[in-house]
DNA sequence: AACCGCGATTAAACCGGTTTGAATGCAACG
DNA sequence: CGTTGCATTCAAACCGGTTTAATCGCGGTT
């Protein structure tokens, strides 16, 4: 081993400290105003002076410090993202990756960074937030998760911060990024009608969010629309454990439906298992629909037939919607692509009369 | 009440200025250095002084602006987290909002924000990293996924941020989180060949991460210890079309293996689905192991055989110890709970002799 | 009475940018 | 030739904290 001359962490000697402003200006012989107007392309700048502040900053690799421009900015060029979650579904919820993915490319192009909180009740939710805009770290916020009557749009809005709901238009009423994805749930039940079933039930995610809601109406309306009876709801939590509870829960009926169409994939998973652990067979004896289309989603088996969003979509928008709103610019035009309609192999035609079946003993998953 | 000038709550969304240092020094009595002095918790304070300080703060709601701080302390007080995923996996990959979470519980003490950048490409995560560094916008990264001979470290170090590496310790010369949970390996291998299974294969992760090899190295070494012949090694990249292929091109040898080990849970719950299309039965024909518990785990079908980390501890820890880094403190010992083995439906003992199976015709997954 | 020592307190400099208002240079105009 | 107008340029104030060095007050010594 050398004599190791710095402790591991600490700066390296060759770090030399940084340029500062000062230093580009007296190299190029100009003062601390023009490089500033040079580097925020400010017009009254000639072109000479212009080019000695560029090659002088390129020489001294010089690039403004951003702690210090957002002292006199009096912004930050961050926004911020709140993360609540349920541990278990924290690590399989394709949403928030993928968002984030979004969120990235849409803040790459401006500058911006994204400062990320992840909390596990609502009241660290609501201190994430006030931390936000007190200690002045993000500029603006998005808000995701949407409940019925969400109070949070209203209190971010009074800390001061920027906000975009990313839930579908009309939920709010400042700006919205999102969509009726909803409209999956209306083809699956058209399909699975198509396919002659008659029984199709629901299982609910956890109870008061909006995405929530608007899946079960989906599911409801297409029901009437198909002149179809009022079928069978059971609410759960996206877990894998509530659907599977679920899926018993609705194959202990005395007329259990022949197909399930289910608020996520890990649920409609769990519902496949359950019902393999039943004798039923999937989908001859029971159809079964997700929503989000998971990568494993072609793995299960049968393969998932199921909705897929384009969350990466809704990010880049939602990113782009909320440094326009901090920069007090016109909110783009956004243009989400359509949901689809997946079908695999959980689907099919009614095959069997329902036919009583009971949950295996004992046995727990886990 | 008092009557301050700005109780919280009353904000409106354009008017609403903070409250400064100056207010609250104003407000107690005393100059701006006995207030910083006080938020500071540094000596040479009266007990009185002290008290009409956080009286006065409490009034005026005020709090520390983090820009204003970050800029006189040359300090962000923030740690940047690099994400480089494959757009697919990144919806699936347990490790990282896992990681997340701990890294919040670890940060949440210390007052530091997490600042995210998710990125595609070596280049771009090259770019990231200089961004933080160049624009002061963190003050330690988080280095994951190493790779052999990665480079990063020595790197960021030049950039001036320090840096904590998850990964094995010993992986690295500067600070290390983590632990060799390749450990998890060497017991699924264990618990196949006690189950009697002498052909033990291993579909690998992309290679040249230090994990997937540390992976291979284990059930390498496993077989050796227990005197088994060598096994046959497929690699793939972590994707469950990967390990689809991979699993069937393990059972389109001659003598096909009866168990396989896999790199994670999403290869080998393709695996089952890949085996499962042949005509196998798992475990009778094929017993399957997968690495991460992800939460679908116990509901694939039949449900899975895993190695499960306690991915969050690990974010807490490496939290706590880039802070004491950047803080210039001594690192806090580390306590990482230990791997487990969870046996559920998809290991079981050798009940068939091999026998030639095939793929099934044109189908494809997706 | 003059002096010391020491904790408490504060004025002022500083961090590295942005922004304002005034000064400067120069050409065109009356 | 004296003005005026315009484009450049820059010194200085400012953002809201931290930190340094000097000052103050006061009881105890000599």
């Amino acid at each position: 081993m050398s004599t190791a001359p710095t402790p591991p962490g600490s700066l390296e000697p060759g770090a030399a400290k940084r340029a500062t402003i000062g230093d580009v200006a007296a190299r190029a012989g100009v003062s601390k105003s023009t490089v500033s107007f040079v580097v925020n392309d400010r017009p009254g700048v000639s072109a000479t002076a212009r080019d000695r502040v560029l090659r002088a900053a390129e020489a001294l690799g010089w690039q403004p410090n951003a702690r210090a421009r957002a002292l006199s900015r009096n912004r930050t060029q961050a926004v911020g993202l709140v993360i609540r979650r349920d541990p278990e579904l924290l690590s399989t919820d394709p949403f928030f990756p993928q968002f984030m993915a979004g969120v990235e490319i849409g803040l790459a192009a401006h500058d911006y960074s994204l400062v990320l909180q992840v909390v596990g009740d609502e009241q660290s939710e609501r201190a994430a937030y006030q931390r936000f805009a007190r200690e002045s770290r993000a500029d603006g916020v998005f808000l995701t998760d949407l409940r019925l009557h969400d109070p949070r749009p209203q209190e971010v809005r009074e800390l001061g911060l920027s906000a975009v709901v990313v839930a579908p238009e009309g939920t709010d009423p400042g700006p919205t990024i999102g969509m009726n994805d909803d409209a999956g749930v209306r083809r699956a039940v058209h399909h699975l009608h198509s396919l002659g079933h008659q029984h199709i039930a629901h299982v609910m995610g956890t109870a008061g969010y909006v995405h929530t809601e608007a899946r079960r109406r989906a599911w409801q309306n297409a029901l009437e629309e198909l002149g179809l009876p009022t079928g069978t709801v059971v609410t759960a939590d996206f877990t894998g454990a509530s659907g599977a509870r679920a899926t018993h829960e609705l194959l202990d009926l005395p007329h259990p439906p022949t197909a399930i169409v289910y608020g996520n994939d890990l649920m409609a998973i769990a519902g496949i298992s359950a019902a393999t652990d039943r004798g039923l067979r999937v989908p001859d004896d029971l159809s079964v629909v997700g929503f989000d289309d998971i990568p494993l989603a072609p793995y299960a088996v049968p393969s998932l037939t199921t909705v897929r969003q384009n969350v990466v979509a809704w990010g880049t928008a939602a990113a782009r919607a909320l440094v326009a709103l901090v920069e007090g610019n016109e909110p783009p035009t956004i243009d989400l692509p359509p949901v689809e309609f997946i079908v695999r192999g959980s689907t099919g035609p009614t095959k069997n009369p329902p036919r009583r079946t009971s949950r295996p003993g004992g046995s727990r998953k886990g």
